[in-house]
DNA sequence: CAAATATATGAATATATGTTCATATATTAT
DNA sequence: ATAATATATGAACATATATTCATATATTTG
């Protein structure tokens, strides 16, 4: 199923579709409505301010869990939860060492999209 | 206020800190409290399907609110109510023609941050 | 000016989500 | 084996948010 419905106009408006020949292409091009859902999961998992810094803390170095609670000011529970959130949002990988879980980025993708932001959110 | 603690352990694990090094850099280097914050609403705009088939949308053309809809599969009011958070978040940007608003992308800084969680979607 | 069309918006509702608390699991030290 | 330490997790709660419905505002047309 495309993400972009028939042009056969159903619903809203009356006027003729302005921009036909862009709403056509929109509709061949159309990345696949699973890419679309993925890629909001994507952003979510960089959509809230906890997470925001536990990144920029994994992009400075790896941390294990109480080390990262610490530096943050937040609880080893919400920390862990949020990790495992990251995690499942392949942004973050772990490794054990003795008690301690490391966690660290899953790779360098992770770094360009928050510099990008960084670097937008500065320049408003 | 730095959105980096003290350094000085008061909560969680016993170990000395792990990484005294990476978190005292972590302290130094620390985004101001304010500009992780906009990040993470930077990123909430791009955090929900809708709102990205707009953008992405918006990516290939301008359109007029209820073109969108139509295109989409929205109701005039869902688009209304998500382009208000896209033009709040600076990502888009309206004018009027005649009776329609038409909405396109504020700059190309959109378009970077979605071909580039694209492309991390994408190679997962 | 009145009717039609396009868009915006407040209120209500349903759902999602972040944190806390209590507790379970896993590893190390004694 | 037992205690101590580090991490994970389920349940509950509070809050945030996406959509719908009804309606208001703005522009054009007759």
């Amino acid at each position: 199923m495309s993400p972009i419905k028939k042009v056969n106009k159903v619903t809203a408006c009356a006027h003729p579709l302005a921009h036909q020949k862009a709403a056509d292409t929109l509709k061949q091009n159309a990345p696949k409505e699973e890419e679309l859902y993925d890629l909001a999961d994507l952003f979510k998992a960089f959509a809230d301010s906890s997470r925001i810094k536990i990144l920029w803390a994994l992009s400075a170095s790896e941390f294990c869990v109480c080390d990262l609670a610490d530096a943050l000011g937040m609880t080893q529970s919400a920390v862990s939860h949020q990790l495992r959130l990251l995690k499942q949002s392949r942004l973050i990988k772990s490794r054990r060492e003795g008690q301690s879980i490391i966690y660290s980025l899953a790779d360098e993708h992770v770094k360009k999209v928050f510099s990008l932001g960084l670097e937008h959110v500065r320049e408003i």
